[in-house]
DNA sequence: AATGAATGAGGGTTCATTCAT
DNA sequence: TATGAATGAACCCTCATTCAT
């Protein structure tokens, strides 16, 4: 038996700690942040308490790395853009992908919604959200102009607080909310 | 010497109450409700943590009567359409109050949106809530149909969705969110 | 209206004394008396919980008066042999004394049981319990001896452990201990 | 380097449990189980409040062990008996078995008899208890007939009322209670 | 004589984190 | 890499007692 290879170390290390965390967002958002121990974790985990921080720092390191992954699962959708124009079809195409994600990591969501009134929480967001939610306006804003819209700037807000507040409607009732009819609704609205 | 009237003491008790329930809105609603402990409140109201106790059975309760508070005012809101039909000028009026309680109660509606993940919560509210959300829907859609909406059921979803994120956004950022040019862009769009 | 006199101002404190202390010993023996708190009791005797102090000076003040009275009650049965012997019907008249105590103050026995480990109540309670049953043995023990007993000393012990165990047992079964046959059962073998 | 092995672990728990027990078992009989704090335990047994919970789940769970205990060897005292009958000599044995038992183990009938007349001990200790209680009631009471008594059933009452008493009156005093010359006078009396 | 608001010390309990192995 | 025993600070809550009225 040949000794792992650091790259096969570094692989594996990954890939639990990976499993860690998608245990830990699942404990997270079905039983809160602050209800969830690190033992819960570790047990759920099949590991040891002092394991779990021999992979991260703390619990808030946990939480972070957490949410770094959900963050940049978000940016991968918005990132298709990259010529900074938006076509009718790719705005179809952006509209769906962030349904898709909505449903895919409802549970990403969920957490996010009961954490953004934590400062510490808020900070560490705010600084990787806005930066691109910056960039992805601008494309908004010309797109909506280019449909004809008077206040290009303010309908751009208004379609961000309306993504918003649909994944905050699909998180607390699921199983209630008609979120493939209200993406076609978006689609034949703003495509 | 007289003990003190039976007023006396429930004006006191009113009082009190009422002080701690506004100092425990503001620290919940800016730090957490878990994250705020019974010392932070009491130290923040300048009473002992023994006196809370006083006043209110345990932390949960303390939380549900600031809950109740926020909602018998959103109520106050709603409640002028008694008639079961909404007019234009119903409409704007509607979302005016809609807007000027997001501002007046910002801080209700931060802790509101950060605990309504939480079952416990969530089950108390929704009690409350679904009651006249239920009839609202029903004359929002019937208002929507009259103004030639195709779909009115869903846009009325979608239009909850939206008074839901821009609160949101509201509340994360209030000093950035343009509340005002929004609050026109939706009287001109539903108006 | 003549004012009242110092006499009678006193009668109605120690009226008010007595009933506290009843709704006291009910509470403490049913509920234990860590697990009453002053505030039950003066809810129970309709009074607040300030007045308490006017009467009492702590809760280990009422708990010691309540003893007393106790003890007192007790002391009154084992008091009739004053002349320092004991015929057989005296002895028959004593017994059924000592049961009827039993049964009339089971609250206090039991809450006799539950407290003699807590060594501040064991020593306000040894010495006045020691007192007269160190007299009552001498008594006894000349009494059984009278009747032949070739150990009365030791069986002077049993025949207090006895009364001690029979206390306890119809303390903690008072539905299914039969305490008249056992009364019986002592008058035949001891009269 | 490798970590401890399970049976290291397991050696270690119960280790420490058993000197917490005794440490809790101790103070619960001196001073009372509700006057015995969580810290006090911990401060004798010279670990942190806190580690405490990790060997019991409750400061009830912590009484729960130590009772077992104390059933388990009150059990083995009277399972001598299985046959069913109580030979002379058999009797002889056992009062001298629960006279033994109380003089060892007199830290736990103090206990118990400070804790028996609380209801939820009660119930968890009479199902453990009434169990024998009652099969060896048939054998004492058919002992007592077999030995001319005229009301056995009566007799065996109050026998365990005695050995009841005579526990508690040496538990209260056990410098002062002469334990052997009693032993001798049951034995003389009964065998 | 009478009230209940107010205090503060202490109760049981939880848990992120450390550490010896 | 891996374990779980151990810590200690903080948590929510209770309650005997005091005090202004």
């Amino acid at each position: 038996m040949a000794p792992k290879s650091e790259e096969q170390f570094k692989a594996i290390r990954e890939e639990k700690k990976a499993i860690i965390m998608n245990v830990a967002l699942e404990l997270f958002s079905g039983n809160g942040y602050n209800s969830t121990s690190i033992s819960d974790i570790a047990k759920a985990a099949k590991i040891s308490k002092g394991l779990m921080y021999n992979y991260f720092e703390s619990k808030e390191d946990l939480l972070f790395n957490i949410f770094k992954i959900g963050i940049d699962q978000a940016h991968e959708v918005f990132d298709l853009n990259k010529d900074g124009e938006l076509t009718t079809d790719e705005m179809r195409h952006f509209i769906t992908e962030i349904f898709a994600l909505i449903k895919k990591n409802s549970d990403f969501w969920r957490l996010y919604f009961s954490l953004f009134t934590q400062k510490s929480v808020y900070e560490l967001l705010r600084k990787q959200l806005s930066e691109f939610a910056v960039s992805m306006n601008v494309i908004l804003i010309e797109y909506l102009r280019k449909r004809g819209s008077e206040k290009p700037e303010v309908e751009t807000i208004v379609f961000n607080a309306m993504l918003d507040g649909i994944s905050f409607q699909y998180i607390t009732e699921p199983d209630m909310f008609p979120l493939e009819e209200v993406k076609e609704y978006l689609i034949k609205h703003y495509c």
